[in-house]
Formats: C-alpha cells, sequence, structure tokens
DNA sequence: CGGAAGCCTTGTAA
DNA sequence: ATTACAAGGCTTC
C-alpha cells in the first residue's frame, strides 16, 4: 500500500465536530476506529476514500484515489488546497456556524443546552445520489443494517476506488446503474427486503425525467417544489424528502419530522400534540412550521443539533 | 378529502 | 422460541 501525505486543513474544532458530524446519522458510510492512540474517520465521499483526524486547531487528513482519477490533475497541482477546498464544500465550512449557533441559542433555551455539548454539528453537503438512495433503505429501519445495505450497494455497483488493509472501498454508484432491471432482484436476494423495489422502481423513474440532469435541477427549485418532485419517487415519502433536501439539496429549511423529532416536539415544543394518535400529514407540517418559526432559514440545520443530542442517549457504544 | 389502520422485509434485542 | 419494533411509506377503508 502506498504512504499517502498527510494534509491539513485548518479548522477548529468548536466550528466542525467530528464526531457528532459524521456519527449522526447523516452520512452511512464513515468508519471510526483507532490507530495510533488517535482516532480516525474512514469515509467515501466524490468518489475518494478519505481518513480524517481531528485536531484542536485542525483536520489531518489523507485522500486514497483510484489511478485512473488522478489523470484530471494538472503537472504541479497543489494537493492540499484541491483536498481542502472538497472538504470545505461538503462540510460547507463557508456558512459561519458560530453566528447561527448564537442566534439559534438566543431565541430557544432548549437549543442552547444541548449546544453546549453538541457544538460544531454541521449538515454534510451529500452527493444526491447516494443520499437518495441511503434513505429509501432508511425507512423503518435500524442504523446498522441501513449502514450494512448502504455499503452494499456501493460494492455491488460502485467503482473500485482502493484498497487499505485488506478493505475494498468502493464509490457509490450513479443513478443509471441502479435502474437496470435485474438490480430488485439482487438487492432481494441480499436482504434489502421490499425496499428493492423501491430503489429499482425509483432508479427507473429519476432516470426516465432526466438522470443527473433532473437531480442537479431539485437544488434550483424552492424547497417546497423540490420535496413534492422527491415525493413522487417510490418509498419517498415527507420525511425522507426532507432529508434529502436537507442533506443535498441545500434546502436548508426542510426539517424531516422522524419518530425522534416527533418526541421531542411532544414533550418539548408543542405538547398540544400529546394527545394525538399518529404523525399526520398535518401535524407533520405543523411541526415543521413551528421550528421554522422558531429558528429561521436554516432550521433544518438547528434542528439536526437537538436530533443529535437525543440520538446520542441511546448511542453510547461502537 | 383527511385520518386511521394494516401491511411490508429483515435483523436483532428482550 | 416468540415477539416487538426500528431514521417510514403505501394501500385501503
Amino acid at each position: 500500500m502506498k504512504m499517502n501525505n498527510w494534509y491539513k486543513l485548518i479548522c477548529n474544532k468548536y466550528d466542525l465536530q467530528l464526531v457528532g458530524t459524521l456519527n449522526g446519522g447523516q452520512s452511512f458510510r464513515w468508519k471510526k476506529y483507532m490507530e495510533d492512540d488517535n482516532e480516525q474517520w474512514i469515509g467515501v465521499f466524490n468518489k475518494r476514500v478519505w481518513i480524517l483526524q481531528q485536531h484542536e486547531n485542525e483536520i489531518l487528513y489523507k485522500v486514497f484515489e483510484s489511478n485512473e482519477r488522478k489523470n484530471i490533475y494538472k503537472e504541479n497541482e497543489d494537493f492540499n488546497k484541491v483536498y481542502n477546498d472538497m472538504l470545505i464544500d461538503y462540510f460547507q465550512l463557508q456558512l459561519n456556524l458560530g453566528e447561527h449557533y448564537k442566534q439559534w441559542s438566543a431565541s430557544d433555551p432548549i437549543f442552547a443546552k444541548a449546544a453546549k455539548q453538541f457544538y460544531g454539528i454541521r449538515i454534510l453537503k451529500q452527493d444526491v445520489t447516494e443520499n437518495i438512495f441511503s434513505f429509501i433503505c432508511s425507512s423503518n429501519n435500524n442504523i446498522s443494517r441501513i449502514t450494512s445495505m448502504v455499503n452494499k450497494i456501493a460494492d455491488f455497483y460502485g467503482e473500485k476506488i482502493c484498497e487499505i488493509d485488506g478493505q475494498t472501498y468502493y464509490s457509490f454508484p450513479d443513478v443509471d446503474v441502479l435502474s437496470h432491471d435485474d438490480v430488485e432482484a439482487k438487492l432481494r436476494e441480499n436482504g434489502f427486503g421490499y425496499r428493492a423495489k423501491y430503489i429499482n422502481e425509483s432508479a427507473k423513474l429519476i432516470m426516465n425525467q432526466g438522470g443527473q440532469t433532473w437531480l442537479e435541477s431539485l437544488k434550483k427549485m424552492e424547497y417546497v417544489d423540490a420535496k413534492a418532485s422527491l415525493m413522487t419517487l417510490m418509498g419517498i415519502g415527507a420525511k425522507v424528502a426532507d432529508c434529502i433536501c436537507l442533506m443535498s439539496l441545500g434546502h436548508l429549511g426542510a426539517l424531516p419530522v422522524d419518530t425522534h423529532v416527533y418526541q421531542i416536539a411532544m414533550k418539548f415544543y408543542m405538547p398540544h400534540l400529546s394527545k394525538k394518535k399518529t404523525v399526520t400529514n398535518k401535524i407533520y407540517n405543523e411541526i415543521g412550521d413551528h421550528f421554522r418559526e422558531l429558528y429561521g432559514p436554516l432550521a433544518g440545520w438547528a434542528h439536526t443539533i437537538l436530533f443529535c443530542a437525543d440520538l446520542k442517549k441511546f448511542q453510547e457504544e461502537t
């Protein structure tokens, strides 16, 4: 195995907290492990494998990419800059998070309390395709199985990037690969259950509307229109659509209401909901609107911090 | 039309 | 060994 360099990105840990951001249920492709007494994260985005280390004032990292991909670079490429820019984009570091934390804390004491421990939580700007199919897998499912399903999709249909310590890493495939007729059967054989059909059908629906071009167009739409468009796909309801809007389309006001968020809303913010049986569409929107009014246009980002605080209490292991 | 309930796969914890 | 249920969605009534 080649000895890749360590690169450096200047970034305070209060501006980006890796554990909360990478382990908070946004992406299912990051894994934490120990290396020489350092906590390291390994994961895939942008068709590259990344190893990240959090330090007080910087992120140290390595990048691995396939040999074919290396041809895209110039003779004297400044890799540290190229890769830094990718990380800045992925973690949305151009956004001044501290200012927003201040504002959200001022409008909500419950947030202020959660923010003390859950500082530096960022919304990742994820690949739309990976995000869509990951969250189709997430419905009525648990994190460990979702993780294994997402990794299976990459293993089966993605392109090999590299091998590290005997483990082969693959990129997440493009939509057209998932639209082929044999995909549903293959996924079903591999324990995807009824979601195998959702994945294959949604991939076909996306391709019929223009594939990647259509996906990109969702970013330019208004939030409500992008959400409605996503909900025409199979296996995507309001909650999953909001996850996608928030995590890969740049619609930061999108606020996914899952069972946890519903519990939080009921308990601390909207007690009148406690007599309700189910989360109807009306209640769903009511909760979203409540938080959008409370936190403003980046409400989805703010809510993610509350979500992390709640998730944390039954996720101590790993 | 809005709301409630049953069903859908699989793995795992109790 | 059985049962409940987990980051929901779809269909039916």
